[in-house]
DNA sequence: TGACTAAATGAAAATCAATTTCAATACCGA
DNA sequence: TCGGTATTGAAATTGATTTTCATTTAGTCA
């Protein structure tokens, strides 16, 4: 890693390093602030900006690539080697990811059709999962408060 | 409109109408800046609260989706009789828009065989388009300074 | 090794879009 | 026309993202 970054110019802290190894440590959609809890879980003494920075860093140099689906949070994916789509389940906020090989093809014939040079792409379906929609139906029979979902980021808010 | 509204439990105002007016005179994937803009040309009185609260009101009754391409501004896409993808243009910010169909159709497939009910999807192909691409060789031929693009969205910034 | 220089860090502040608050106003049904 | 409720507009707030700046540090070179 030290050597990839240097060839791309920039150098090796321990920051970084942490911020690397911690990234591809967790799974795929990571959000900064998940990302800054996972760090300072090893050390207190990282600042929230070197987080920031490195993440955009990992995305600099092509490790990762930014996800938006529209909660106002943006997530980093890991770039590997098989394209997928994501599922977001509006109601538990979980993202499932979904093979995309054969769809991906399709893209690439109609960007070329336009001419068009990608450099990536993004396919999102918005709707319930199947744990939610079951949830509901349940709900609805029981009469509950509020719909609590499978995996709700819960993103914590002091910096 | 107004009895559509009514029926759904809004009322009509004149500040309504013209958002409402406005916004489907607008092309595809307007910002609430740019309806704003547009709004206060017509009346200056206009709050911009007002503006963005009735962009959501006509993404409630189902009229318009929200596009989000990742540059930080959410957009909204008028909820047209054929589905679409698009093009974002990572050079000039301009978005173009391809069919969708087929791809749909397969789409839904995925979605039916991880039992995810979908509410809607997104397909965005992120790159740069030939009229940039174009640019951008001529400028490496002469050195220039920056790339302007074609459709730059500049949105102005004083409310 | 020691010293230098550009890059990286951390805390705090700034930015910027999105959203809420609240007092004033305007719909619209009775 | 009147009254309750929704809507409006200005300003404030939120929440994520990004920048600033003084300080520290990695990597280089003598």
């Amino acid at each position: 890693m030290r050597e990839f970054l240097k060839t791309k110019g920039y150098k090796m802290t321990p920051q970084r390093e942490l911020v690397f190894r911690s990234f591809f440590e967790l799974g795929e959609h990571v959000s900064v602030d998940e990302l800054f809890d996972r760090v300072r879980q090893i050390d207190k003494a990282v600042g929230y900006s070197t987080v920031w920075r490195n993440l955009k860093l990992i995305c600099e140099v092509g490790l990762a690539r930014e996800v938006n689906v529209g909660d106002g949070v943006t997530r980093y994916d890991r770039v590997t080697r098989k394209p997928h789509g994501h599922f977001y389940c509006v109601s538990c906020k979980s993202l499932l990811e979904f093979d995309l090989n054969e769809i991906a093809g399709r893209l690439a014939k109609v960007a070329t059709a336009e001419k068009f040079e990608t450099e990536s792409f993004k396919v999102e379906i918005e709707g319930v999962c199947k744990s939610c929609r079951d949830k509901e139906n349940r709900k609805t029979k029981r009469s509950l408060s509020e719909s609590p979902g499978v995996s709700k980021a819960k993103l914590s808010k002091k910096r």
